[in-house]
DNA sequence: CTATAAAGTAACAGCGCCTGTTACAATTAG
DNA sequence: CTAATTGTAACAGGCGCTGTTACTTTATAG
């Protein structure tokens, strides 16, 4: 299991803040400044979520990254499918012994009840959207603060949008 | 993700069918060898799972390795249990900036939703027990044969047991 | 009691994958 | 044209997994 997952719905869900905020588009620079991590990083993700049709992206001066559907039709399935490739649940490193009685037939014996189990759980994430983190995110930061006004954006994005 | 659930599976496995043939104690070089891997990782397998009470050990000539309690009594969740440490949904590689509206709060709002998630998947996998698998593998390999004779036992296995 | 067989465990090497970084090409606004 | 920004390729460091050797501990057989 790599990161991507995470650090997709990171960007998914600032991107869900920024469109709520009506502030335009993002850079790569400010999504790896609230990941710290490196644009590179996450310009890679960038092009998993572009060719699932999540966000659309923009070259050149003033350009940058936006959601490419509402927060509310991006499911937490969605995502994960757009970066997992191949299985959570791994098999044999090698191949078994295939002369014998178990080592010849348990990869495909298990192969089956592996995914299904990762369908479970693919399920479980087609139940929550992007929204809903936002929305999780927005209450957890307003909780922190005790009913005071929320932080504004980091310092980069403040000067990129006048905000 | 590491390779020991499905080892470990291949482990017991190979247990049940021994135990249905009524052949005593099986070595880790037998089990070694139907996995095609060194004693030494099937050994630091059997750890965790003696630790779980899935299978007992005895040290020593003629000991080896056995099921503790019934292929029927032990799940696929129970083994996974036994042997992954930590969440299959990874978090961010390093924390995010803690000082953004989204990045200081997104970690504990994702883990809520991984930990839901792998949940899911638990419960699919306590739905199999180590008995399902054996007959599987049973099944398959009868039907590969077109109703000829089982296959024997591995070559070490017949030497050990006197099959 | 000795020899043998087997699990338990520590230590180490090889390898691949993930992450981060630099560099550069392609593209777009002003 | 210049500056800003995405899109990639290439590469290095590090970490974890796998496999191996070697040794200790334990138990059986004779």
């Amino acid at each position: 299991m790599t990161s991507h997952f995470t650090l997709s719905l990171h960007v998914l869900g600032f991107l869900a803040w920024t469109t709520d905020r009506r502030c335009g588009a993002v850079t790569s620079r400010q999504l790896a400044e609230s990941i710290d991590t490196n644009p590179v990083v996450v310009r890679r993700l960038l092009g998993d979520l572009r060719r699932a049709g999540l966000i659309k992206t923009r070259r050149g001066a003033g350009g940058g990254i936006s959601l490419a559907v509402a927060p509310e039709a991006i499911t937490l399935r969605h995502v994960f499918e757009a970066v997992q490739e191949g299985p959570l649940l791994t098999g044999h490193p090698g191949p078994p012994d295939q002369g014998c009685f178990v080592g010849g037939h348990i990869e495909a014996v298990l192969a089956g009840h592996f995914q299904e189990a990762e369908e479970a759980l693919r399920q479980q994430l087609s139940a929550v959207t992007i929204a809903d983190v936002y929305r999780q995110v927005a209450a957890q930061a307003y909780a922190c603060r005790c009913g005071q006004p929320l932080a504004p954006p980091p310092t980069d994005f403040q000067q990129a949008n006048g905000v």
